[in-house]
RNA sequence: UGGGGCGUAGCCAAGUGGUAAGGCACCGGUCUUUGAAUCCGGCAUUCGUUGGUUCGAAUCCACCCGCCCCAGCCA
């Protein structure tokens, strides 16, 4: 009883509010530019898995470019060995295809290296670059401040065929990591710090998941990113607003260079309430193990969240409503849980199962009797079909659902009250059962035979339907509940001198151990999404072998606990 | 305090001189064998502020206010 969510051809944008990067493209389609072309590329660095965030971003750079015809490259931005690493591209292919995309071609921005070292020899020869000695301390201290220019490099000057050793020798690995940089000579006193003759090549004596130990020397993202735009003739490079600063450069180095003029546009990154978006926190996370790990179903990871059981459409359909402008914001998690709802909404089963059960013996029930009772798979979903459950003497409802003094509003089970059981039958509860403690052990109630199915033939109407599991039949599970990550809004939110982990939500996991589920679930696999009817969506974890382990989802909405909340 | 970006409802967001789309949230009501979903209705006389231009301004101009980004040999 699977979904399928995968969709076979790529997602455009298309649903979502117009924004100024498709309207950026529409002109200059209609202008010709680049005889119409459209090509993206989604640029991830393999330090850490994907997010939400990365989400809008994948969402952006192919959706875009699949509404226009356009190509759109996956590209690994691995210019830094020190945080890189192949588990990590792994992972990123994986999350890019489970959202539903597919990359035209695949390439790395090590594939450039040998390309940018040459380039950077051209710079050189143009009097554009030279090798400084000073160390990062010194830099530091010439690039000046905010309101104060900087001051040049004592190296500045150096001549085109000193540049051209050193930085031969350089690439040799004559040098130590730290004792010499390549510098683009441009304006020291530049009111854009990113012009102040910024560093474009850094000695790293350092492995390189792909390159191995070729190279001793790396280029920074700076001088790497454009440059790999540009070959690839990427015609539109989104990236999110903080590069905003580095477009000078960017476009500097491709208009010294004379090639192919990629075109880079900021957008606002996402920001969700309860939730951290950082790849550099979220790592801290999973490396003092305070979460399980990057697919812990409470990381808003993209591999944390199919865990969870969230559908890549869900997340599409989200993104498509956030929209994309340049204004920092930060969006309500509310609006994601709205489209994950209604995502499962329409494509999920549903089921019953009971998270805390209270026992009721039904009394007049005969012994020993077993009846299958019709149930509609998805009242959205026709095409769903239906299923039996089986129904008996005793069964368990939900803890919840029964409250020995009722408060007003409250119109489930209590003594006295009539109520029905789910495609079963309409049944009254006639006496409470209590411990020594006095804590509640069992109801029981008595049914009505002439509302099999849960009809009411007389036409009466009872004013709650609950839901219930047979005792004998039912199979226990294991039931994990998840709340947000961070209490506050904002996790960074934080006293001088604390951390964001101070904000963790000490309730964000509870484990419910002794659920009961209907049969029917028996043999479903890993990842099976479904509805527990007036519960929520919940989908079986990938450690379920010792038995049915659920993810809550999500809930449903419930507006008697608003109800009840009002009135506390 | 230098440079850059941004301010439209509680949140996101269209709108680019002709009199404020849409979504989330919220509030009513409808329907209901899920207190779910559905359906219907409500929700900015006003677009950060103040002036100005104009027959007419969220849109143009000026000033002011607020928020974000930049001083990594990270991306």
């Amino acid at each position: 009883m699977g979904i399928e969510t995968e969709s076979t051809e790529t997602p455009s944008q298309n649903d979502g509010p117009s924004n100024f990067i498709r309207n950026i493209m529409i002109e200059d389609i209609k202008s010709g530019k680049h005889e119409g072309r459209i090509q993206t590329r989604f640029p991830p660095e393999p330090n850490g898995y994907l997010h939400i965030g990365h989400a809008k971003a994948i969402c952006l750079d192919f959706g875009l470019a699949a509404e226009f015809g356009g190509k759109c490259n996956l590209r690994f931005d691995d210019t830094n060995p020190s945080k890189e690493d192949t588990e990590y591209v792994n992972a990123i292919m994986e999350d890019v295809q489970w959202l539903g995309f597919q990359w035209d071609n695949l390439f790395y921005a090590s594939d450039y290296f040998p390309q940018l070292y040459e380039w950077a020899i051209q710079l050189i020869k143009d009097g554009k670059a030279y090798v400084c000695d000073l160390n990062a301390d010194e830099i530091r201290a010439h690039r000046g401040t905010l309101t104060e220019p900087g001051t040049d490099s004592p190296y500045r000057n150096r001549s085109v065929d000193e540049n051209l050793n050193l930085f031969a020798r350089m690439k040799q690995g004559e040098f130590p990591d730290g004792s010499r940089t390549l510098r683009a000579k441009i304006d020291m006193s530049a009111p854009n710090l990113s012009l102040r003759d910024p560093v474009m090549y850094r000695i790293l004596h350092l492995a390189h998941h792909r390159t191995g130990n070729q190279w001793c020397i790396y280029p920074m993202y700076d001088y790497a990113h454009g440059q790999s735009d540009s070959i690839e003739r990427v015609t539109h490079s989104m990236c999110t607003l903080e590069f905003d600063n580095n477009r000078a450069l960017y476009n500097w180095f491709i208009e010294q260079l004379g090639i192919f003029p990629s075109r880079q546009y900021e957008f606002d990154r996402l920001a969700l309430t309860h939730t951290l978006l950082s790849k550099r926190k979220l790592l801290k996370l999973v490396e003092e193990r305070l979460v399980e790990g990057w697919d812990d179903p409470r990381m808003p990871t993209l591999s944390g969240m199919r865990r969870r059981g969230y559908t890549p459409s869900a997340i599409r359909n989200f993104i498509a409503s956030v929209g994309v402008s340049k204004t920092n914001g930060i969006t309500q998690l509310q609006q994601l849980e709205y489209f994950l709802r209604q995502d499962l909404n329409r494509l999920v089963p549903r089921i019953m199962c009971v998270q805390k059960p209270l026992r009721v013996v039904i009394e007049n029930y005969p012994d020993g009797q077993v009846e299958e009772m019709d149930a509609i798979n998805n009242p959205e979903d026709s095409s769903a079909g239906s299923r039996k459950i089986p129904f008996s003497k005793t069964i368990y409802i939900e803890d919840d659902d029964f409250r020995e003094d009722p408060p007003s509003k409250f119109y489930r089970l209590s003594p006295g009250r009539e109520v029905r059981l789910r495609y079963a039958y309409l049944i009254t509860c006639r006496e409470v059962i209590k411990d020594s403690s006095g804590t509640i052990v069992e109801l029981r109630c008595t049914y009505d035979p002439a509302t099999r199915g849960g009809n009411t033939p007389d036409g009466r109407k009872v004013k709650s339907t609950i839901h219930w599991v047979s005792a004998d039949h039912a199979l226990p599970a294991e039931v994990r509940l998840y709340d947000n990550l961070f209490v506050k809004e904002d996790p960074n939110e934080v006293e001088e001198g604390h951390d964001f982990t101070e904000n963790l939500n000490p309730d964000s996991l509870q484990v419910l151990a002794d659920c009961k589920v209907e049969p029917s679930v028996r043999d479903a696999e890993r990842g099976t999404k479904y509805q527990f009817e007036r519960l929520g969506y919940y989908c079986v974890d990938r450690n379920s072998e010792d038995g049915l382990v659920f993810n809550r989802t999500i809930g449903l909405r419930d507006s008697w606990a608003k109800i009840e909340k009002r009135g506390a």
